[in-house]
DNA sequence: CTACCGATTGACT
DNA sequence: GTCAATCGGTAGA
């Protein structure tokens, strides 16, 4: 039995909507080895317009190109020779994307342990490219249909109910442009939040 | 082809 | 707290 993926609707919204309600979702990543899953509990948003800080905002080149797709798909590159991965919002042509900063895990932990070479629970997903290595994604996976794909979804965890008070907002990690925009969200006071902590009760 | 650099991480003081 | 490793993507010659 396999948990239901979020419809492409959920994504075929502005992009700090979805962010927004990505927090509490479960991803959940199914490989030869077994399932990982784990709760969302950090995004960033990266905007189509008015954000110099997108991969997009200087047009589109074979690394983004998934970004101009359509939505629901996952968007997957590399950095410092890791991997972010991103689900693409908005209509195609307004290529905007959500950075998956941070899971809390929740299924197949030792798996992320071996794949991790760590076995500190905090050091298995707090961090965009950790979450990666422990979830076994990297660039083979960009373009992935999250919404009809064996391999990797998202579903509502619907025993799980978020309050817009739990709700924080900072500016973006790792960002030098754009800091007024505060585009990152997150759940308060959840340890596998990545960032420094002053960040972490915004 | 070369040069630069980043939506990061882990080791170290 | 500081800092260097890392390597594919991109721009430019």
């Amino acid at each position: 039995m396999r948990s239901k993926p979020l419809p492409r609707t959920f994504y075929d919204r502005s992009v700090v909507q979805v962010a927004r309600e990505l927090l509490g979702k479960q991803l959940i990543r199914k490989t030869d080895d077994g399932i990982t899953s784990g709760r969302i509990v950090e995004v960033e948003a990266y905007k189509a317009k008015g954000d110099p800080a997108c991969h997009a905002a200087r047009g589109r080149t074979r690394r983004n190109a998934t970004m101009f797709g359509p939505p629901g798909h996952a968007y997957v590159y590399t950095i410092h020779a890791k991997f972010c991965f991103n689900v693409v919002t908005q209509p195609e042509g307004e290529p905007s994307a959500v950075l998956v900063r941070a899971v809390e895990p929740l299924d197949g932990i030792e798996l992320m342990k071996h794949r991790r070479s760590r076995d500190k629970l905090l050091d298995l997903t707090r961090g965009p490219a950790r979450m990666c290595e422990a979830m076994a994604l990297d660039t083979t996976h960009d373009a992935i249909d999250l919404t009809n794909d064996d391999r990797l979804w998202i579903t509502d965890d619907e025993t799980y109910q978020i309050k817009r008070s739990q709700i924080g907002s900072s500016p973006r990690i790792g960002i030098s442009s754009a800091q007024r925009l505060k585009l990152r969200y997150f759940l308060r006071e959840n340890e596998f939040v990545s960032g420094p902590r002053w960040l972490s009760h915004a």
